[in-house]
RNA sequence: GUGCCUAUAGUUUAAUGGUAGAACUCCUCUCUGUGGCAGAGGUAGCGAGAGUUCGAUUCUCUCUAGGCACCCCA
């Protein structure tokens, strides 16, 4: 179809298609988070793709950019505000609270995968439908050891991608009575520079001053160098809380580093954030220039639904940014394209037994493949060829009338004719 | 939300103020009894709308989408 016929059909602004060429990625990456899910005993959980908005709103923090201008909100024909979820972790909690997941064990390790959407300007890395697999420790008390062991879940799942040059950004954020002391000496120290910043500095100073440490502007980046640290401003029960965790990262020889410009950008995050990098560099050059998973501990969230439980770390990997990795550093994922056969059929005698006789052989489990529809021998050949077919199993007007099948080696040419009730031994001796 | 760049078959692209040429892919035939190669042929395109013009794919504007950066984030 054209294009001009389908203009009104595109999909949405960055929001894509998946399509049949590119589901080896995706399948990869699912079945690594499979296989590091088993392995590190998280269980599974899908919660709704839509929420109330509320439950954003509260938890994220009504002035979080994500809240404030990147969510899809829309009123049901009830009058119920409903959000797409831009992001997992509430609706996890919520989902904990909702249906008192706590009996299932404390701590509950749970993971998920699924679509998330905000609203933003698509970029490199950016769109506004996207993947995420996240991990999340909830419950049990606020033990640094879950907080390790949540990162270590990450860093091999991104292991498992054969993603080179991983780093691990490692910060602590305080909690709500150590933060604000810090956030003074941070506006103390800003106080008499503000003329000089950027006027988003300026408007940070009054929305979130922890952002100031974020911004790449040049101008500001000078002043940032001699920023207080957060880490000195700890207060003693923060203060032993991150250094527990740094010493299990040290014990695991997970090799990370120090980022007091670390802060995250939703509310309820407090303590351990953290964010992992690649300094691979793609086969034409470019860097990649954002995270490929990021998380944190985030305590008052249980509190604010309303849970008992008052403790909960988690973190979340990109999925198109990992693929985005995989592709452009040519990361071989390694295919093992199964043996199979190809049916082919030559006049109508034969064509009319085919369809039952493939039923056959797929029920005895040998994998066949056909062009049922075309009934040219070369031009079936030729199919067969460019799926990769390893036999031919070739039957015609001669073969239907004797029960027997052609089974023709497809790399050398050599072929054999074979009794009907032999071919499924015959292909599966050659399949060994 | 802001700024810059871009838009020609499914894909990658060429040329042009007088409506388009190629490569790859796909399909057919050479070839209902033997594929990959080759030859021949076929399908399919100027993102949408408006304006300037005798005439616009080409110039202008708007919209839409894509890319990049900012903001922010996975």
């Amino acid at each position: 179809m054209s294009r001009s016929k389908i203009q009104n059909l595109q999909s949405p602004k960055g929001m894509h298609d998946i399509l049949p060429q590119e589901q080896m990625w995706w399948d990869k990456v699912r079945k690594e988070v499979d296989y590091i899910a088993d392995y590190y005993n998280f269980s599974r959980i899908d919660t709704a793709i839509l929420e109330r908005a509320e439950i954003f709103e509260k938890s994220l923090g009504e002035t979080t950019d994500i809240v404030e201008k990147q969510m899809f909100v829309f009123k049901s024909r009830s009058g119920d505000r409903l959000a797409l979820r831009p992001e997992g972790t509430a609706s996890i909690v919520r989902s904990y609270v909702q249906h008192g997941l706590s009996h299932l064990g404390q701590p509950l390790k749970l993971f998920y995968i699924g679509p998330m959407f905000r609203k933003e300007q698509p970029q490199s890395g950016r769109f506004r439908q996207f993947h995420q697999a996240g991990f999340e420790i909830i419950g049990g008390d606020d033990d640094p050891v879950y907080d390790a062991q949540l990162i270590l879940a990450i860093y091999r799942l991104l292991e498992r991608f054969k993603i080179k040059n991983l780093s691990l950004h490692i910060n602590s954020i305080g909690c709500r009575n150590c933060r604000p002391v810090y956030r003074k000496k941070l506006l103390d120290y800003y106080r008499d520079l503000a003329p000089k910043l950027c006027k988003d500095c300026r408007r940070r100073m009054k929305q979130n001053p922890l952002r100031l440490l974020d911004c790449k502007n040049e101008q500001c980046q000078q002043y940032k160098a001699s920023t207080p640290m957060i880490l000195d401003s700890l207060c003693s029960n923060c203060n032993k809380h991150f250094k527990g965790v740094l010493e299990f990262l040290e014990e695991l020889k997970l090799s990370y580093q120090l980022d007091h410009h670390l802060v995250r950008g939703l509310d309820y995050y407090n303590r351990t954030a953290f964010e992992f990098f690649t300094d691979s560099v793609a086969e034409d050059g470019t860097k990649f220039d954002f995270a490929l998973a990021g998380g944190g501990r985030y305590d008052y969230l249980l509190e604010l639904f309303g849970s008992r439980q008052s403790s909960g770390v988690g973190g979340a990997v990109g999925m198109e940014r990992v693929i985005e990795v995989m592709r452009k550093t040519k990361i071989n994922l390694g295919l093992r394209s199964r043996q199979k056969v190809f049916f082919i059929h030559i006049g109508d005698v034969a064509k009319k037994k085919s369809l039952s006789l493939i039923e056959e052989l797929r029920d005895a489990g040998i994998p066949v493949l056909e062009s049922l529809g075309k009934d040219s021998l070369a031009a079936q050949l030729r199919s067969a060829n460019k799926e990769n077919a390893d036999y031919a199993l070739i039957f015609g007007q001669k073969e239907a009338f004797e029960d027997s099948i052609i089974v023709r080696d497809l790399k050398n040419g050599v072929q054999e004719t074979v009794p009907l009730r032999k071919v499924v031994n015959e292909v599966k001796k050659r399949f060994k």
